[in-house]
DNA sequence: AAATTAATCCAAAGCGGTTTGATTGGTGTA
DNA sequence: TACACCAATCAAACCGCTTTGGATTAATTT
């Protein structure tokens, strides 16, 4: 069923129906609730291509998902943050596309989502320090709104982001206060954004307080659980080993504790453990009481922010970037205790 | 830059230089070539809505993700699945258009979406037992094929899924050879088809042995570490507790472990423990040696292997339906031992 | 020299909507 | 009675592409 036979079988011109559903006010109230009815008992709905061609808006966003080359790996957050930019996109209308990009041809793709014109906006995904796509999508004019930020991004952009530094040196703040003294840091790949500022802030912790982090207990990867697993092991057999762990998500917790409990040593009494924790839904940290004492801040309620704010800048072109940037709560779990063999 | 604009450039017509692109043959090779190096140099390419009207194509696939309204859930293995598919639609030219849909309305969502037209195909996640999608998109003619099967659906569909009543069949049997007599069984929800065969698997192996599994042991939940760590350490602590658990996913398997470990018992010695293992690229199962042993199947292989049959459905929709059975691979790790207590 | 054929290229008609710029019939006013 | 004005409706143009059905030219047959 299309415009053209619903509005013959009407007894109607395209226009007036069209407008009818459109809600214009130039067609009476009892010609519009006639066209509804036959629109909803023949289930017509506008062809979505047609009207896009029309409008020129096309009423979907992309998501460009950078696939890593070398290890196949798909960031186990994206998940949720889809799933909050999709309750905004499907109460609002629109449709999400998705283009997984190997990243070695990013700047090729973005291009091509632009002139074929199949979306009206862009969430960039993973940020990197030095984020070329910024500068890109800037000067092909595709609206757009970054998960994360790029540090050496010099315009002004629009994003919604953790305060990853603040989060971490809170996190080190503590452990410090626990008189924990060696504390290793079980990071993501630092050429991402997110990765590098957590650095940032764990050494921040240290330096307020006149102590220099050893290099040798930083590591930096990409963030699975058995990375975590095998550098905490490999950690902990060392000479003067870390007494505690910040972790950079609970993925990644998960094979720290268990390189943890391998030794024989109990999390939360021998060595503690810090993380950060994105609140996925299949990998809540524990119930009533938390398991691990973590940094919190919800990767869905960032898929819903972006997603706004994304549709406003579409809305409303002329508008300023527009910049969210959630503190983590840091909750108090199992995971930590003071460091044995201090005060 | 657009195809009149470009044709005028060029002093063709909108025809030649659209068949010059699209190698259509009554155009010269020397024309051809002019045309492909100014639409390069111009950066040209067609815009996606105007052709897909044009030829009635939208050369995009949709995936419908099922969202828990109760626990807002995402499956965690849906990203992989989509790293898999998009492989080939990108190798192919096509979108991927991603709707997500709470579980209370699904009906309408694909109706709005064949209405709609904006894709070509849709691809099934999650399907239940009971599916009603199935004769849904037979009815209203939308190529499709389904992540899983249906048990109870009559008529041919095209399908990839693993074996998962043989897996946990196979994971059942090799728990009772070691002696295991007490086995709980941790299962996603058992509306979901995949659960309800491995259930059946479970079931099978006990009875082709004159055994009967306790009822106690069975427990069904949406696949998470807390639900996992819960039930297990419930388990555990009651009088005749289970020596092994045949567990859905590593994520499940995790908080069984933790479960156990808490309780000061040992994986592998004093409680053995077998897993699904969907193969996520983050949550790989160990390194040289498997924590788990685990029944394994790659859900990035059967995301590439549901987009194919797609694809090919869509050129050539005379084709019978295709399906795909992959049988899971046994792979033994430390997390299994013979049964204390007896030979 | 006329007729066929092959090789190129093009004008125009869709595809299914939205939107512009009329065209109606009815009402109020001078 | 004539005119302006409003509300409701419509015909046609347009969005950017593909594709049908010629048209034109050059090369080959008859």
């Amino acid at each position: 069923m299309n415009l053209k036979e619903l509005s013959t079988k009407l007894g109607l011109s395209q226009t007036t129906v069209s407008r009818a559903l459109n809600g214009y006010p130039e067609v009476s109230e009892e010609t519009r609730e006639k066209v509804r009815r036959a629109a909803e008992e023949h289930n017509y709905r506008p062809n979505t291509r047609a009207r896009s061609l029309a409008t020129g808006r096309t009423m979907a966003i992309g998501h460009v998902i950078p696939v890593s080359t070398k290890h196949e790996m798909v960031n186990p957050v994206f998940g949720d943050f889809i799933a909050g930019a999709g309750e905004v996109y499907s109460r609002e209308g629109y449709d999400m596309v998705l283009t997984l990009v190997e990243d070695n041809n990013e700047e090729a793709a973005y291009r091509q989502i632009k002139s074929r014109g199949s979306v009206d906006g862009v969430v960039v995904h993973g940020p990197l320090m030095d984020e070329p796509r910024i500068p890109l999508l800037k000067k092909i004019g595709l609206p757009f709104v970054v998960h994360g930020r790029a540090t050496n991004a010099v315009d002004p952009y629009s994003w919604v982001d953790m305060n990853n530094r603040r989060a971490f040196e809170r996190a080190t703040e503590l452990l410090l206060d626990l008189g924990h003294r060696r504390i290793a840091l079980i990071n993501g790949l630092e050429r991402m954004d997110f990765a590098f500022r957590r650095r940032e802030g764990y050494e921040a912790a240290h330096y307020n307080r006149g102590l220099t982090p050893d290099p040798i207990l930083m590591c930096s990867h990409e963030m699975t659980e058995l990375f975590a697993h095998d550098t905490t092991a490999n950690l902990l057999s060392q000479p003067n080993p870390p007494t505690a762990f910040l972790v950079s998500s609970m993925i990644c917790a998960l094979g720290v504790r268990r390189a943890i409990e391998e030794r024989g040593l109990v999390m939360g009494k021998d060595v503690s453990v810090v993380t950060h924790d994105d609140v996925l839904s299949y990998l809540r940290n524990g119930g009533d009481v938390p398991i691990f004492t973590a940094t919190r801040s919800s990767v869905r309620e960032a898929g819903r922010k972006s997603a706004e704010i994304l549709l406003q800048m579409i809305n409303d072109p002329t508008r300023d970037p527009e910049t969210v940037l959630f503190e983590a709560e840091l909750v108090l779990g199992q995971s930590t205790g003071p460091a044995l063999g201090r005060a």
